[in-house]
DNA sequence: CATGAATGAGAGTTCATTCAT
DNA sequence: GATGAATGAACTCTCATTCAT
């Protein structure tokens, strides 16, 4: 006997398909929100402006999202998890033998610190997105619990290099200290890049951070 | 003959009175609105919020001022003063003398950077400010002339570590490396700092730096 | 030749199964509509919230009720129902005897009075609802025959005390008016509880409804 | 000495004139507000309607009113002292006479109970105003110390009643059960009437008042 | 110089209702 | 029959700015 409907219970090729549509569409409003966003900036993304650019009327966004504050933490979400793609790949395919050559490990240490710093260099409106959480601007409408959410998952784009920093022997201060010390350092950099006053100074901004790491890699433990 | 009006070609006693009062008030304004901005943030900042504590009305506000960004000019402006004052006072008294002693060299280097460092920390406000013209958030309203003189401003609180590492022995080339990445980082960890990112990682901001100068500190010219 | 469909010509098993789901739905929406309403009052009462209730979604409701107004009404028809239904177990049992006992029948004229009022005194959301339409706030989407009909229901339910007050020897012009005024007063002492502002007398409700017939009780004729 | 301004210190005429001013333009708003509301009913009174009466912008309205619900609590206030005004009228010029007459004193009472009356039957778009106040529709922007000053205002406009059944001689708890089973009567009278239920009943709003008011009068204590 | 009324645009959000699927 | 996306109008309220007085 089958009292219970059909359509509860089973996730029918329907359902997926509608769920696909709807998920798309979600994408969509958040493509145009970005694009709003890089065109004229954070002041300018209002539910309207973001509609227009979907092709949507005002109220139709919020069958998608709750409130203008969802669409940033949507875009936020989004953006750390292609900042993760991003530095993952970096370092894949690195080998994760037991015999450890060191050589080896300061590259990977390199590699995905660069990756980290090449993602916002090369998508600047992530690196303003990532000001918004990061602040500056205040995420006000962003929960607590999301709020820890997107900080693990920038904490997880720098793990990677924790990793390295293990393997070439820090003490767990010391990886604490040169990992926050870089992370600080990639961000100023990046600040100083995106605002261009860099040129205030006449440097590029990949130099200072070759110069930054070539500084870390002269600090490695020598008893290896 | 004298057609031209004589207030406008004379500086009279009482044209410079006027002009006495005109700035004191701009200046009373000016007051307000940094109070109104630190008290509740940027977003806060409305020409009625800074009227009502300036004790004017709205309106009253345009005589002094053209336009909402250019209050924020003003305070951009009177900002990064202050920020020159307070790194000027750090190393104040320090001898300019021709026989130079390194040790004490070194030591003005990181006075001046900490003064940098800890106008920013101890004046918050004055950080958000500064990202406001520094970062994505566009200075639409400041003209190229004044993005400069601004710049300018920044730049000159860097000169003091600018003329140490001169006296140091380093090339002009390091010393530009140098002195940006000193700006970057500090700009990197105020950000963190401020934004209460730090905590992520379990270190504190001081404590930065300080690594910070230390290594730099390390990587002096050993020739001397 | 039968062109008609037979559906609607037949009320055949089938139909009627149909008809009596449509129906339990219908009132399964009403009911719904009326927790919404007594959960959260008039204001709060929209269509997403009565759907959600009702475990729909707000376009279903269009199915079973044209509009808004649609419902308003049903909940109306509803409410004078269950006041008749209220006001008629009041008087239930009552002698029809022919020798008729005056102060039974002041008993019956009372008792059916006191369950009008409480009837609304216990249940004030469908007070709110007869305000709705009984009050200032237009039903603009009840038909003229619709009102008629509920304008009967509400006087069906003050036709018991006609009938006592017809029993007890008042002329058809007095009970017109015994009857109306206790409806006003009823309706007044309902209001003034219903909305607090009672307290602002010091006095209660029930304590009020009971001076009133009281003083009914005195006027009824002397010469039976 | 002269050190404070002029203008701060004294009530010039032009403030005066200014001020008139700006009174009669929030009578006018008042006015607009009303005729909205008189027009289309308290649902469709909406900020854009009020200004666009009053031929003004929405913004603009905000000049004179902090917000809608402020515009209500001064259409109540206003629409309650007329109130009063209109009652006061009716028992101006009777005697204070140390000697009483109980009939002039009966007719003091009736008189003011019928003002009260007659000022909602003939305008029944305070009395919509006043079931704002007095419920089914709440009060939920009005100050609680507001809410008390309404109370009291329209306690007041009972008072001359109070004062004649003081002077006929009832009993303190006899004047609150007499006064506050008027007060509802009249009000269960003019919602009859308003809402045209009374046509129901096929009796005259007048007519059942002026029953009541009779009934009470024989009422009155006979020790007289 | 300062006021304060006024504008006009725009903000986020809600809602009853419609309709293709 | 039911869904859920979509509309379009409405809502209150805020803001920078202007301008007659």
């Amino acid at each position: 006997m089958y009292n219970l409907s059909m359509e509860q219970l089973v996730i029918s090729p329907r359902n997926l398909r509608q769920q696909a549509l709807a998920d798309a569409k979600r994408q969509h409003i958040l493509n145009a929100a970005k694009a709003v966003f890089m065109e004229f900036g954070l002041d300018a993304v209002s539910m309207r402006e973001i509609a227009k650019k979907a092709g949507y009327t005002a109220g139709a966004i919020y069958s998608y999202f709750a409130s203008k504050e969802d669409i940033y933490a949507a875009l936020l979400t989004d953006s750390l998890e292609r900042l993760n793609d991003c530095v993952s790949q970096s370092t894949q395919g690195s080998s994760i033998d037991q015999k450890v050559d060191a050589k080896k490990t300061i590259l990977e240490l390199r590699k995905s610190a660069l990756a980290f710093y090449q993602f916002y260099r090369d998508n600047p409106r992530d690196l303003d997105l990532g000001f918004y959480l990061f602040q500056g601007l205040k995420p006000r409408g962003l929960s607590g619990t999301l709020d820890q959410a997107l900080n693990k998952r920038l904490r997880d784009a720098m793990h990677p290099q924790e990793i390295a920093l293990k393997k070439l022997g820090f003490s767990k201060k010391e990886i604490d200290t040169e990992l926050t010390a870089t992370f600080a350092h990639i961000v100023g950099v990046l600040l100083l890049n995106h605002t261009g006053r860099i040129r205030m100074f006449g440097k590029g901004a990949d130099e200072l951070i070759n110069h930054y790491l070539d500084q870390l890699a002269l600090r490695l433990p020598k008893n290896k």
